[in-house]
DNA sequence: CTTTGTGAATATTTTCACAGCT
DNA sequence: AGCTGTGAAAATATTCACAAAG
């Protein structure tokens, strides 16, 4: 009854993301062990992720970098073009706007909201700002699948509505606000703050559980990675 | 040989945000039923998770939602303050300066760092722009344990060395850039691409893999949530 | 000799299900 | 009657270890 585990998809995006540093040196070929080191991961483990879509690899060789990344933006779906709605047009949106790092992926901003008068009509990084009111019918337009919020939490379940509405799949929600979506739209939170909090547990050494522990102090070190959210 | 799994701890931040609403509604008591739907969670893994720290509820009752706040604040360690070293005051690094949840959970920016020579002494958010080559020595100096990497992905590593020098022990970086740290500092990627990226796969029907698969267009539907980063 | 792809073994995490407290 | 806290079961995920391929 096993599907491709999350973490596999997960992972799969770092791997994409180290092949294509590895293609920037110049690299040619990647064994599991080197891809895995790059990535904090088991060897065994990339191996498997990877086997999950089809065999990719060489025996005795290893993985062909410049093969493997179109095979990985295929598995992702980063391969087709994605449009972005970008809502708020403050500090963070104009952030987000002016990040490079989408189009590389295939992601592109195509409209960004604001509710200020002052913003609407202008531009933002070559993005025309329009009323946050319009949200919906704009988005189903313009085929609009995946919305941001950067907006005061405050507002965030309005917009997040509004993006419902307008029929996207996915929503990144970069505010502190619990966001109740329709089980088919996927939630995606990225709060600063949130992911803060949760490394500060493997800060100190943990005299902070409120109970006797198993082992104290024990050695969860070996090398603490993170991604997702 | 089960020490407290990962997981336990990401989704200990976000009950943590979840009561915090609750309080804010006036909420007294809440069931780990009522508690888990509101964090999209097992009403019996949020009961284990606790169990993990100690018995925080009152059987037939549920748990004391004022109560349970300091509780979860202590598990992770957000009861004592925290000082961040945020690199890079452009759009981004602004952004998170002038974001107001930090100091709700005791995060507090103790100082900004940046090479323009045009930002270096002037003030983002009441906070003072130092040179990043100061950083080593400000850092030590003012106690500063969390580093923030909000600068160009082509000076990413470069940050995060200055960091490591300057002994904080998590750091939190925004770029796509690979960053390779010694194993006692906790590197945390919240790319906004990244994050996207591995949404992907959920959205269209999975006949991306390259390979017959087992069931395809299954049930991977019970309100996809996200959070950690 | 190197490195893949994968059955089988391990380890971890989640969920069930119920005894026991309020 | 309602809900927690937790053994035991089930489900998932990771890692080992090796046959097969280059």
């Amino acid at each position: 009854m096993g599907d491709v585990p999350e973490g596999v998809i997960e992972r799969l995006s770092t791997y994409l993301n180290c092949l294509i540093k590895f293609q920037q040196n110049n690299v040619e070929t990647v064994s599991s062990e080197r891809l895995g080191a790059s990535c904090g991961v088991n060897p065994a483990e990339v191996r498997r992720d990877l086997s999950y879509f089809g065999t990719f690899g060489k025996k005795g060789v290893g993985y062909n970098v410049k093969a493997m990344i179109p095979c990985i933006q295929h598995i992702l779906g980063s391969d087709e073009p994605h449009k972005i709605a970008l809502v708020g047009a403050g500090n963070l949106g104009s952030a987000v706007a002016s990040y490079e790092g989408f189009s590389q992926h295939g992601f592109h901003i195509a409209a960004i909201f604001d509710s200020d008068p002052a913003k609407i009509g202008k531009k933002i990084g070559g993005v025309e700002v329009f009323d946050v009111r319009d949200l919906p019918r704009v988005a189903q337009l313009a085929g609009i699948t995946i919305g941001i919020i950067a907006v005061p939490p405050s507002a965030a379940q309005d917009v997040a509505n509004l993006l419902v509405e307008g029929g996207v799949s996915v929503i990144l929600n970069y505010t502190t606000a619990l966001i109740s979506l329709p089980s088919h739209v996927q939630l995606h939170n990225a709060d600063p703050v949130q992911q803060l909090l949760h490394t500060l547990y493997y800060l100190s050494a943990n005299d902070r559980s409120l109970v006797r522990r198993k082992r104290v102090g024990a050695s969860h070190n070996r090398a603490r990675h993170t991604s997702r959210s």
